[in-house]
DNA sequence: ACCACCCGTTTTTTT
DNA sequence: AACGGGTGGT
């Protein structure tokens, strides 16, 4: 792109004024912003350091920085200190250099200073925060009440950052400007709510879906004694009596919000006294600063003010660019469509009620003092329709996303949402495209296999960089889903089928091979023996069986308890991980991302190892991500999730996990002590010493009235799935399990089942893995047994001489007669086994106690079943499986067992005649059995250990 | 055919 | 918590 077209050279040209962007995905919005940018600063008499441009990453920043390199005189290093930056390094600026002050308009006796630090991890964070509140409650005895009702503490820390991304902020003795209006919430706004889900259905026959949902009011519920019955809130209509809605709102909340200023309050005193702010409260102390010192906000105001993805902004956010505008030159560039950071407390309201929100903001910042000193009425709406990424069929396409309902239930006002969509105009060469959906009971195989029958196919042809049509390769394709832990999983499958793909994005840290190896070493430094010796002996390669011996006599291997000796003289804790990562030669980006961690931990809190360990634990628990940048596969499929994919653009978009898991409710829906527009500060439960009866914590009956006025909103889930479908430049593959959501299902596509058939599914069969079976220690124990391959349980219970309860009579008879024991036969099955070893002449060998390590494609398993007899001759090896009847399945299950020993035999006795057979007891006949394959088996046994 | 009621199932995203 | 689906009544 490198003309304008006429809406971007409008936004570019209209460097006066204020601008509204409607900018949908793939309109050059990047573009036209640098373009735009570069056109402000070449004027004479505006330096970089007049225009305020914000992104939401710093890595946007740094993209916004380089583009506009290319588009104007100033170079990279005259922008390297410009004021292109995100809102929260712009924060910690004016707090580094002015914030000493700002603690004080809040009536707190601290400040704020170039070393106080930003706490960015949150386990760092609800550490501290623990500790902060349980020093809290035990210093505040008046609130034991509530903290009987609270059933996690945790969840307060929430609630703040919740009200301090709105602005809500807590001073000595009260709430900061009009902070409390909040917390009252609003009835009128509620009763419109509640007047909507009150609204009886098909024309008055069916009860509203309020008084549907009040059905289960009050069960399972310990309400006061004084809380309406049901009848009482159902009414005996369709419709939930009027009064309701006034009596579930009103109530004396001045207890629970003293509370909660005391919890907020206090935490931003502990905060400051252990030198630490959080992200939400580098943004809060910010705009108290620039709103009280009149002259530092004429200092720090900027002549032109833009916003980049002013849809992923939060209410503070918007707030803090109105204090940073010193004239009207103020322009916002986003997509609604494509807000999907809720739960980072952006609020997609700053971009579709911009108009009200901008008036409505200004006239409160401005009630005490001229604080927004510009027209804020005169607002020109500019809206990108030229789109440079995706073809007309996928744009159109696109739009569905916004308008499907995600329950069977929902009704969406589609003519509404139409109204507020800007239509995209493809601007590509092609209209070579495809849309579709695949169901399969294998989703992960179904999706690997459309991996492969996309690449190099000429259906799905792509646009080169010349704008030629080629065949796919896998770098084209990218497959998107909502939760990671789908995404890991692909991932899983892909490598074993030996599909190149790599995930992009955050990972689960503490859940890598390298953090639970460090676990297990801290662990055995804090005597926690078991759980440490076990991950460690395992990576070790000794097999379960040999571990749990290991463990019953404590004998561990020498080089490792000299290792413990080794890190226990150490004195940091990050020299201990560094330590340990050496010895396991783990050198990569994760294990430098681990050690970051623990040192930043470490300097936050001083931290002991246990200490560490419950970190972690917790972090595991938590399930807390950080980003570990992957080496970018040379030609591989990207796995990713939609909110990491924002942004991106692939040529062949697959959108997975479109099934029906119910969405969870969403933020704070749980918690004891909640805020919701519009209802405000609510509490879920209550703590009541003096009402009779046990127990003495009663539901909040408001509470659970309210909860159901407040209908649940999918618009963000269908703008996650719009954002992934307009990733696609060409093609889109939809695909579920066996049972597809209902945005899948109501998408006007056509949903094929399918079954995998894995041959297509693995890359290329000679590069796959082969079964490896190693004997490790060939000279290691002599005589080996039948039930040296079978489970931990069994391998167990016949060393304890329980091998009974495993085997039948005839198993242990053949056992004993085998090693020479004088046991007489007792039954006709008996005499047929004598008579069959008796037949056979040579070493015949059946022990109990030795063991086998084996070996598959480089891990040690170890395998389930027993074989009942080896017979070793001077050039042959016949292996016998005891069976006393012909059950169905007999010969195909035992004939994988016997393929194990026969390969296992083969690699030992290289020199003899391996055969195997099933001996039926019940008739004296013995079956050969044809071993399966190597290959054959690799299936087979990969399936076994998976099981373990 | 429609409705109220009842019960079993499933449980996120990350600057 | 709240959805889909089953049951039984009108």
């Amino acid at each position: 792109m490198t003309e304008p077209n006429t809406q971007q050279r409008e936004l570019i040209e209209s460097t006066e004024g204020t601008y509204l962007v409607d900018a949908g995905a793939g309109t050059g919005k990047t573009f036209a912003v640098t373009r735009r940018y570069a056109n402000i600063v070449e004027q004479s008499g505006v330096e970089p350091d007049d225009v305020l441009l914000v992104t939401f990453t710093n890595n946007a920043a740094t993209e916004m920085k380089e583009r506009i390199v290319g588009q104007c005189q100033y170079g990279m290093r005259e922008l390297a200190d410009a004021p292109i930056r995100t809102f929260h390094s712009l924060c910690h600026d004016h707090l580094q250099e002015h914030g000493h002050t700002a603690p004080a308009y809040l009536g707190i006796d601290d400040t704020i200073t170039g070393s106080t630090r930003i706490v960015s991890d949150d386990v760092v964070e609800d550490g501290l925060f623990r500790e902060f509140i349980d020093g809290f409650s035990d210093d505040n005895p008046a609130y034991d009440d509530l903290f009987r009702a609270i059933s996690a503490p945790m969840e307060l820390l929430g609630l703040i950052e919740e009200l301090a991304s709105k602005g809500v902020f807590p001073t000595a003795d009260g709430w900061y400007r009009n902070g409390e209006r909040y917390l009252d919430g609003n009835f009128d706004a509620f009763k419109r709510l509640f007047d909507d889900r009150n609204e009886p259905r098909n024309d008055g026959s069916k009860q509203s879906r309020l008084r549907s949902k009040l059905y289960s009011y009050g069960k399972n519920k310990n309400y006061l004694p004084a809380a309406p019955d049901k009848a009482e809130i159902r009414g005996d209509g369709k419709q939930v009596p009027d009064a309701v809605a006034w009596a579930a709102f009103e109530e004396d909340r001045s207890d629970l919000k003293g509370f909660v200023h005391d919890v907020y309050y206090d935490y931003l005193r502990f905060a400051l006294r252990r030198n630490y702010l959080n992200f939400g409260f580098l943004q809060l102390f910010a705009f108290v600063l620039l709103c009280e010192n009149h002259e530092l906000r004429g200092e720090a105001a900027f002549e032109y003010v833009m916003v980049d993805e002013f849809q992923d902004s939060s209410e503070i956010q918007f707030k803090l660019a109105l204090l940073l505008a010193g004239t009207d030159n103020v322009c916002v560039v986003g997509d609604w469509k494509q807000s999907i950071y809720g739960f980072q407390y952006a609020d997609v309201d700053n971009i579709v009620e911009f108009e009200t929100r901008l008036n409505g903001f200004a006239e409160e910042l401005n009630r005490d003092a001229d604080r927004v000193r510009f027209d804020t009425t005169d607002v020109t709406r500019i809206e990108f329709v030229e789109n440079y990424r995706s073809t007309q069929s996928i744009l159109d396409f696109s739009e569905h996303g916004l308008l499907v309902p995600a329950t069977g239930s929902e009704e969406i006002d589609v003519e509404d949402t139409r109204d507020r969509i800007v239509s995209l105009e493809s601007n590509a060469d092609h209209e070579n495209t495809t849309i579709e959906a695949i169901q399969s009971e294998a989703e992960d195989e179904a999706i690997l296999a459309k991996v492969q029958e996309i690449v190099g196919n000429g259906d799905y042809r792509v646009e080169d960089d010349d704008g030629n049509l080629r065949v796919p390769e896998y770098r084209d394709i990218a497959v998107l889903t909502r939760t990671r832990d789908f995404g890991r999983e692909l991932l899983e499958t892909a490598e074993e089928y030996g599909v190149p793909t790599a995930y992009e994005g955050g990972i689960e840290l503490f859940r890598t091979d390298q953090a639970k190896l460090l676990l297990a070493w801290l662990r055995i430094l804090e005597n926690d023996l078991d759980r440490g010796w076990a991950v460690v002996l395992e990576e070790a390669g000794y097999t379960l069986d040999e571990i749990d011996r290991i463990l019953d006599r404590g004998d561990y291997p020498e080089d490792m308890t000299a290792f413990r000796e080794e890190l226990g003289a150490m004195e940091t804790l990050g020299g201990i991980t560094r330590r340990v990562f050496t010895r396991y030669g783990y050198d990569g980006e994760t294990a430098d991302v681990i050690l970051h961690t623990i040192q930043s931990i470490h300097s936050t809190t001083t931290m002991t190892q246990g200490d560490l360990i419950r970190v972690i634990e917790r972090s595991i628990d938590a399930g807390s991500t950080h980003e570990v940048s992957a080496s970018a596969g040379a030609n591989s499929v990207t796995v990713q999730t939609i909110h990491s994919a924002k942004g991106l653009e692939y040529p062949i978009v697959i959108l997975a996990n479109m099934n029906s898991g119910r969405y969870p409710p969403s933020g704070g829906g749980s918690s004891s002590i909640s805020y919701q527009d519009p209802v405000g500060l609510r509490q879920r439960k209550v703590y009541t010493e003096a009402a009779q009866g046990h127990p003495h914590v009663y539901d909040n009956w408001r509470s659970d009235v309210l909860r159901r006025c407040l209908p649940r909103d999918y618009d963000e889930e269908r703008r996650l799935l719009y954002v992934a479908i307009t990733r696609a430049e060409s093609h889109v593959v939809f695909t579920a399990g066996d049972d597809p959501n209902t945005f899948l299902e109501e998408l006007p596509v056509d949903i094929e089942s399918v079954v995998p058939d894995p041959e297509t599914v693995a890359v290329d069969q000679s590069e796959q893995p082969h079964l490896e079976i190693d004997i490790r220690d060939p000279e290691g124990p002599v005589r080996y047994s039948p039930h040296s391959l079978m489970d931990e349980d069994v391998f167990e219970a016949v060393e304890a001489g329980r091998g009974l309860e495993f085997g039948s009579r005839v198993h242990d008879f053949a056992e004993r007669y085998a090693l020479g024991e004088a046991v007489e036969p007792q039954s006709e099955d008996e005499k047929r086994i004598r008579d069959l070893l008796d037949s056979m002449d040579g070493e015949l060998r059946v022990e109990e106690s030795a063991y086998l390590p084996l070996e598959v494609d480089g891990e040690r398993v170890s395998l389930h079943g027993i074989v009942d007899l080896v017979h070793v001759t001077g050039d042959t090896i016949e292996i016998v499986d005891y069976k006393t009847d012909r059950g169905r399945h007999a010969e195909s299950e035992y004939r994988t067992q016997l393929s194990v020993y026969w390969h296992v035999l083969d690699a030992v006795y290289s020199d003899r005649e391996i055969a195997a057979s099933i001996f039926y007891t019940a008739d004296g006949e013995r079956v050969a059995v044809a071993p399966f394959s190597r290959d054959d088996l690799r299936e087979l046994v990969r399936d076994q250990t998976e099981r373990m």
